[in-house]
RNA sequence: GCGCUCGUAGCUCAGUUGGAUAGAGCAGUGGACUUCUAAUCCACCGGUCGCAGGUUCGAGUCCUGCCGGGCGCACCA
């Protein structure tokens, strides 16, 4: 949800608690890492199999690469390619594999039903990739040469009104798009849209001068937001004089006034403090410097309204001043315009949105802005993005998408509330995570020292809540359900972690650590033959994922990576095993811990090395 | 009314530019611990892919029309 705004006066002094660092992304750029590009298997096989079809068809085609079930990867070219000339299938798909130069990567290539190419590959081949991938630090995956600076859009949460679990969704994608961005070599800003401003804070004030500012302080401190929020809201419904003090105050604020300023500082600045314990549990990477919130706009709204003038697009419709983007009606068939500022002379969120827009590609040169909002926003986006393009202010250069979401629902598949009805609080989603997480470990290790219980309680509950938010297709609804989630079995975090901390505890137990400097690493058994796959199916993941945003893919990968590997695990002793196919064996576990590490650090969840 | 979005096994979900017999997990049933963590693994069972047409060698996927759930459609954000 996005936060609420309403108002805004003529002039405002921007927020004094923090100063956006102009140049903060300018100079230096990121930090470079080191590394080689390389390429990976499936790009290897692409490349020969599209210089075999071009030197087979007129103009090319597309080799239609893909995992198989039928043998290790299978090209569907030839079929579609056939097609277009009007030959036979069979024949061109027999022609390309005559072309295709595969013998240094595959064991075998067949031809299979109307034209489907199979491809086995060489344990020689797996065998160097994995090496290279092993003795590389990003496990295959270089840091971007060319780095784009991302405006990552995302929590969000209102001053003085608790988070829940709309703004988990928000947190948890927008945290894991930072972290892969990041990783990648980005230059991400994190952007947290604090709902700072509006009507609101004129009873909110009030109130706070009812009760005092140490006891506002006090509650705000320790996270009752909401019976701050309450109270102030029952009040206003209730004591006409109070609703009048506070219409005065939102004048006075919104009038700069000195010391309605204060309060409203205080206000903000407590419940960012408030945020950040939640965010600290989360474990999610925003800090205190991430909060820009609506007012840090406030100076720029009067400028945008002005531009929208000068460029043509403001008109005036019933009083208020607006912009139709074109294609979009109302339940009228009428245009639906943006309302930039209202008959009052307020400005809506619209304006915000446009006023940020300007700001970050403009300022902040964004090469793309990711808005991490549930999807019933989707229309504003694409509203906003719509007439942002017309103002000139959104260009080809810069890709802004909205990155949306379902909700989140309970068991009963209906929106999740608390047992009395009411929106469940963020802190306490988190705090149950924990304890049932902790009563888990308590009872499946208890061989654990307290602090390293405590410490896996965290990291499994977390995860566990992250994993199940970032595993299905983030557009969908989906399911809250404690039971599932911190499941040990099945597609989960703790299945995940537990994974990586079985691996771990190979290395402790044979107190050996992770053969360097293999120019190979052979595999022979079937289960060592899959698992190779699968490491080496990691960078082309983060790549797609990257790009959509779509992390249940980069979760199914973990999830089917750890498979193999306990499948691997139970068919292939590691330490039992000599020589090189010891060595071999732990090579492939270190990888597979890195790999599982490294895709869970990218989702936001700590793997730790034992539970 | 217009628009967006979802509908796949009893449950929760994957399914990439249209490709071979639609895949997992959970639940259910049956197996496997002198063993590097059984917090696991293996096998079986389970589906008219919401419905009906269409496009073609081939449709869960593309097109059209329905049905059902959720959401949005100007001065709240």
């Amino acid at each position: 949800m996005r936060p609420t705004t309403t108002r805004c006066s003529r002039t405002r002094p921007r927020p004094w608690w923090r100063v956006w660092a102009g140049n903060r992304f300018g100079a230096g750029g990121p930090r470079r890492l080191g590394c080689t590009p390389m390429e990976t298997l499936e790009e290897l096989l692409n490349a020969r199999l599209t210089a075999a079809f071009a030197a087979v068809v007129d103009g090319g085609a597309d080799p239609v690469l893909r995992r198989s079930q039928h043998a290790d990867f299978q090209a569907d070219g030839a079929l579609a390619a056939a097609r277009k000339a009007k030959r036979n299938p069979r024949e061109v798909a027999a022609l390309v594999v005559e072309h295709a130069r595969l013998d240094d990567l595959c064991e075998t290539v067949e031809i299979s039903g109307p034209g489907f190419i199979n491809l086995t590959v060489s344990a020689g081949a797996l065998g160097r990739l994995l090496a290279g991938m092993s003795a590389h630090d990003r496990l295959g995956i270089p840091a971007a040469v060319t780095p784009q600076t991302v405006v990552v859009d995302y929590s969000a949460p209102n001053v003085a009104k608790e988070m829940h679990v709309g703004h988990l969704r928000s947190t948890v994608i927008g945290d894991a798009t930072v972290r892969t961005l990041e990783w990648l070599g980005h230059n991400v800003v994190k952007a947290n849209h604090l709902g700072d401003w509006g009507t609101p804070f004129g009873m909110l004030i009030e109130h706070l001068l009812d009760i005092g500012e140490a006891n506002a302080a006090e509650e705000l401190s320790v996270g009752d937001l909401n019976g701050f929020y309450r109270a102030a809201r029952a009040k206003f419904d209730a004591d006409e004089a109070f609703q009048e003090r506070s219409r005065r105050r939102v004048v006075a604020l919104q009038g700069g006034d000195e010391e309605t300023l204060r309060f409203w500082r205080m206000l903000v600045a407590e419940s960012e403090r408030y945020f950040m314990t939640v965010y600290d549990r989360l474990g999610v990477r925003l800090t205190d410097k991430d909060f820009f919130g609506e007012s840090f706009y406030n100076d720029m709204l009067h400028p945008v309204v002005a531009s929208l003038d000068e460029l043509k697009l403001l008109k005036i419709s019933d009083g208020a001043r607006v912009v139709f983007p074109e294609g979009f009606v109302n339940r009228d068939g009428e245009p639906l315009p943006i309302i930039v500022q209202k008959r009052d002379g307020g400005f809506g969120y619209g304006t915000t949105d446009l006023a940020a827009i300007r700001y970050r590609t403009q300022e902040l040169h964004a090469d793309r802005i990711a808005y991490v909002v549930g999807l019933p926003q989707k229309q504003h986006f694409e509203m906003i993005f719509s007439a942002a393009r017309s103002a000139g202010w959104l260009t080809a250069s810069t890709r802004a998408e909205h990155v949306a979401f379902g909700s989140v629902l309970g068991t009963d598949g209906k929106i999740l509330r608390s047992r009395a009805g009411d929106t469940i609080k963020l802190a306490d989603l988190v705090d149950e995570a924990i304890s049932r997480a902790a009563a888990a470990v308590a009872e499946k290790n208890p061989a654990l020292s307290e602090a390293e219980r405590d410490r896996v309680a965290r990291l499994v509950g977390i995860g566990a809540i992250k994993y199940a938010d970032l595993s299905n297709d983030r557009v969908k609804d989906y399911v809250f359900d404690w039971q599932r989630m911190l499941s040990f079995d099945g597609n989960t975090a703790p299945y995940l972690q537990y994974a990586h901390a079985r691996i771990r505890s190979i290395f402790r137990r044979g107190a050996v650590s992770a053969p360097a400097g293999l120019t190979t690493i052979p595999v022979a058994e079937k289960a060592e033959h899959a698992l190779a796959l699968e490491l080496l199916a990691f960078p082309a993941v983060v790549a797609v994922v990257a790009d959509t945003l779509d992390f249940h893919k980069l979760t199914h990968y973990l999830f089917g990576l750890a498979s193999a590997f306990t499948t691997f695990y139970e068919q292939c002793p590691v330490l039992k095993s000599e020589g090189e196919v010891r060595e071999s064996r732990l090579a492939l576990c270190d990888l597979t811990a890195r790999v599982l590490c490294q895709g869970l650090d990218l989702l936001g969840i700590t793997a730790p090395d034992q539970m």
